[in-house]
DNA sequence: CCGGTTCGTGTAACCGGTTACACGAACCGG
DNA sequence: CCGGTTCGTGTAACCGGTTACACGAACCGG
């Protein structure tokens, strides 16, 4: 059995209020008292129990992190920036994927129960279960997710990108474009596309194709509609994974990139450098980091109002628009 | 203020006791005054707290995994295997990332005091701090990891994949062979350099360049090294990252590919598939699963002995080796 | 009808810490 | 030398649950 913090006030000779106050570096302690209390603790290699310590203090110590996924690049770099920053503000990190899981929004709740505060990433709750949260008192910041009521979020400028990459498109000659992907399925993705909208006004118009996973089998798939018709000037994707399971298969069929149809991503993940593609870069690990700084204002109480943090994006052109590919 | 089990037992008119059993469905309460409690606890919208029930249960049902990155694909799906697995066990999972702690050790112990075990990853911690935690009582399984005295551990086949992939490189007609990556970063390449040995053996012998680091610019910087001297026959890398750093720069200084030089890397990034890779695939989820599953049976202490997993791998030809290279 | 069993619930101790308040001893200034 | 302050420590309540044990009521078989 592990020793407790009376065994060791017993070892020691005092109170536990005095070996408490020693663990805890409290001052008010005679040297000569403190002295005993530690030699007393590492005798019985006493540990304070966080338990204990929470309970008495009514706080957990620990962030809880939401994401959809861990496979893409994407959120796992937002979650490394985010454990970094809350290890350095002294908080655990509670992860939860919500991918596959059919009790996804009981799962969250019951994690806020075990957190002081709470990240959560992209599509994984509904924003019902978001507000019934916060009303409870939830401290939560939003991540790559429109603003909800009165909580904070931390979101990657998207709507100027889009706007830039259009542009950048719009230069090069293309015209008749098609955008891969679903606005519905993300807040970040509706934003693209209103970028891509913006610029286009009122030179041209964009085509939708929807789909419904966002990942390179989907990419690979609805290239098969466009190869038997006519292929658009370019193809803008909603992210990287979708344009790399495109170029995957028009590069088998034989066509020519960006000859024939110019294709984009956004993300900048790491595999897009090696297939050349054109894509936003997002400051991923800085998401991560931002959100576990806001959310440690919140659960610090240092600030009453909401905060909407927006970062910024960056175009990163390769052979997929621009000179020659190399397929 | 949260309503607490004793404001529900004044509720409904019952004791504290009566509560606690309908809140945790044991049976062996009348069915009326189960609704009674319910009601009760609606109406004050109790949630039980997680910290006393864990400080009366003497457990956590939390499980902790520490890694040294997740910035390559490696750690992020052994991290979703494991996270998946441990949900499905109703289990919360805190993570550790190691990278840029100076702390780290002390980190790792801190982390077994708030779980019930822990998993451990590659290169994080010495092994002393694994058997002190051992000793102490902590549930450990460590993952691509040698086994360290009766602590469980999950690794993926090295010696045996990395023997075939030699093979498949002699088969090509290669004999002149470097292995980049040094085997005392990581016990999982040590064990990928001996079965690159025992293939060799006795046709041919292996040079050894040593990297610190096993990342795209480390790969990328030695190229330099040997485009003023001879190339080998055929670089074998530690890992995909190191592989594809050296793939980008023999391509840019026009080096036929595998014509020339042949390259090969290690655990099947999704980049690896874009740059036409030759490869070995882990089943990096599933080191996470087994893990995750491994550890349960500790916890639950539905097992005695220590268990040592070893998954299987598989070799993936693709265009560094085998055929034309699409540079 | 009566004594033993079963059922349903309450009492109180416990998990392992923190901390407000009390209190005696030492100190201090006039 | 004496009364007020400061210092160091202890007592006991508290954080919010679980559960062993006790106990009265209901039930049951002979």
């Amino acid at each position: 059995m592990r020793a407790t913090i009376r065994d060791v006030a017993r070892e020691a000779g005092v109170s536990i209020a005095t070996v408490s106050r020693v663990m805890r570096e409290s001052d008010g302690v005679r040297a000569a008292t403190r002295e005993r209390v530690l030699d007393a603790a590492r005798t019985l290699e006493f540990v304070p129990s966080h338990l204990g310590r929470q309970l008495a203090e009514r706080r957990h110590a620990a962030n809880g992190i939401v994401f959809p996924d861990l496979s893409g690049p994407y959120y796992a770099e937002v979650v490394l920036g985010y454990e970094s920053v809350a290890g350095e503000l002294g908080r655990s990190v509670l992860i939860l994927s919500t991918r596959g899981r059919d009790d996804a929004e009981a799962a969250v709740e019951a994690m806020a129960e075990r957190c002081d505060g709470l990240v959560i990433l992209g599509r994984t709750v509904s924003n019902r279960t978001v507000e019934r949260l916060a009303a409870r008192g939830a401290n939560i910041v939003l991540v790559a997710r429109p603003p909800v009521g009165g909580v904070d979020s931390v979101t990657a400028r998207n709507r100027g990108s889009a706007r830039a990459l259009t542009e950048h498109l719009l230069d090069l000659g293309a015209r008749r474009l098609v955008f891969v992907g679903d606005p519905s399925t993300s807040p970040d993705v509706g934003e693209r596309l209103r970028g891509v909208r913006e610029a286009l006004v009122p030179r041209s118009e964009v085509v939708i194709h929807h789909v419904d996973h966002l990942d390179e089998q989907a990419g690979a798939r609805l290239v098969g509609d466009y190869l038997t018709r006519a292929l658009p000037d370019a193809f803008v994707c909603a992210n990287d994974e979708l344009a790399l399971g495109m170029l995957r298969r028009l590069r088998a069929a034989g066509v020519d990139i960006p000859g024939r149809v110019m294709v984009t991503g956004w993300d900048d993940v790491m595999a897009a450098e090696y297939a050349g593609l054109t894509t936003v870069r997002q400051p991923m690990r800085d998401l991560g980091a931002t959100a576990a700084r806001l959310l440690d204002e919140l659960i610090s109480g240092a600030r009453a109002h909401p905060r909407h943090e927006v970062l910024p994006t960056e175009l990163v052109i390769r052979s997929t628009t621009l000179g020659k590919d190399t397929p």
